[in-house]
DNA sequence: TATTCGATGTGCT
DNA sequence: GCACATCGAATAC
């Protein structure tokens, strides 16, 4: 399984925006006990540090958004709503407190063992559009604490075998209140593994 | 220590 | 479209 390698430190130190719009495309890697499981990332959120008060990691250092003040690179999971993880990858260079949430993505290899995570599905597109849905697919919970996705392991990002040419539209946060109005929260344009919200002011960006 | 509420998903109407 | 389950982290409601 040489075909996917992760991508580099350098890619999660630049600007948390930036980096959330350049994951779109990009391959999520998980290495089960059984086999590899890949998915497309579709649609992502960015979460800034201090000057952003939507952010876990706007008020201070606490023992669950620690790792988001560790270098870009690691892996930010918490706990939402008494039943669902949600998938982040920390952004910046340490003590930013910056991060990008990982909301959905387009399943590639090893769909059936996703469905087996999952659950009862209607159809393919539930699979993985939405966070805590995709935590459950490829089996992400509290132990992917404070892994580093730039290593090898149990689970890491790669560019695509080949490079794809999609626009990204851009919209509000969702499920936020604070901070509710900042367009950080980018997707493939017709693309649909997403997660579905109407808004009047969408914007394509590239 | 008690209380509040959330970067969600599901099922029912 | 809307109600609500569910529980741990954060805050002091």
């Amino acid at each position: 399984m040489d075909k996917y390698k992760p991508i580099g430190r350098k890619f999660y130190l630049r600007d948390t925006v930036t980096v959330s719009k350049d994951l779109l495309g990009k391959l999520i890697v998980r290495k089960t006990k059984y086999e590899t499981l890949i998915a497309k990332i579709t649609e992502s959120e960015a979460y800034r540090g201090s000057d952003d008060p939507a952010s876990h990691s706007h008020r201070k250092i606490t023992n669950r958004n620690k790792v988001m003040f560790d270098t870009g690179g690691r892996v930010y999971v918490y706990f939402i709503y008494g039943n669902y993880n949600c998938f982040n990858i920390v952004t910046e260079k340490k003590g930013t407190g910056s991060a990008v949430l990982i909301r959905a993505a387009e399943p590639v290899e090893g769909i059936e063992e996703m469905k087996s995570f999952r659950g009862k599905i209607k159809n393919i597109y539930e699979l993985t559009n939405g966070p805590g849905k995709l935590c459950k697919a490829l089996n992400i919970d509290k132990t992917f604490y404070g892994k580093d996705v730039t290593e090898e392991g149990e689970i890491f990002i790669s560019y695509p075998q080949r490079k794809e040419k999609f626009e990204i539209v851009s919209t509000k946060r969702i499920g936020i209140s604070k901070g509710a109005d900042l367009p950080f929260r980018f997707f493939i344009k017709d693309n649909p593994f997403v997660t579905k919200h109407k808004f009047n002011n969408e914007i394509i960006i590239q």
